[in-house]
DNA sequence: CCATTCATAGCCT
DNA sequence: AGGCTATGAATGG
C-alpha cells in the first residue's frame, strides 16, 4: 500500500507491504497518512536523528546491495563523490549513477549524499530535493 | 582554463 | 545484446 508522509522539506509517499518498504517516491501521491516503521524513521531523521532503517526491500542486485552498504556508510551530513564510492566498491563512477538511479529508496538509502566530483551530480526524483536534504543534514 | 572525447561497468528495453 | 547514463580523467584548443 502507498502512503504519504508530509516532511519539513516536502511531501514523501512511500509503499508498504506491512514489512518491508519497497518504493520511495518524492513527490505527492494520492494516498493517506499512516504509522508505520517507516514513517517513524522519518520522524527521526527529520529530527536529525540517524534512527535504525525500517526493513527495507530486498535489492534488487547484488551489486545494489553492495551500494547500498557502501552508502549507508557515508557519515551523516558528509558527502562523497561518485567516484570515491566507486572506488571503495571497485566499480567505475558511470555504474555508481545508474544504481543510484535506480535505486527506489531514495532517502531511507542516502543517496543525496553521493555528489560529482565537480557539482551537485543529479538526483532521480529532483535535484531541488538532493538541494535541500543536503542543506538540511549540513544544519542550515 | 574551457570544451570534447574516451574509458568504464552496471542498468533498462 | 545494445544503448544509455546521477562520472571522471585525459586530451586538445
Amino acid at each position: 500500500m502507498v502512503y504519504l508522509y508530509d516532511s519539513p522539506l516536502g511531501p514523501i509517499s512511500y509503499e508498504w507491504d506491512g514489512e518491508a518498504c519497497q518504493h520511495v517516491w518524492l513527490e505527492r501521491l494520492d494516498a493517506v497518512n499512516h504509522h508505520d516503521p517507516v514513517s517513524a524513521w522519518l520522524d527521526g531523521y527529520f529530527q536529525g536523528e540517524s534512527a535504525a532503517l525500517p526493513l527495507l526491500a530486498k535489492p534488487a542486485t547484488d551489486f545494489q546491495g553492495k551500494m547500498r552498504a557502501g552508502l549507508l556508510d557515508i557519515p551523516p551530513g558528509e558527502v562523497r563523490t561518485y567516484g570515491d564510492i566507486a572506488k571503495v566498491l571497485s566499480t567505475s563512477p558511470r555504474a555508481m549513477g545508474q544504481a543510484l538511479g535506480a535505486n527506489p529508496l531514495p532517502i531511507l538509502i542516502p543517496c543525496h549524499r553521493v555528489i560529482a566530483a565537480d557539482g551537485l551530480g543529479g538526483f532521480s526524483c529532483g535535484l531541488a530535493w538532493k538541494k535541500k536534504l543536503l542543506k538540511f543534514e549540513r544544519g542550515f
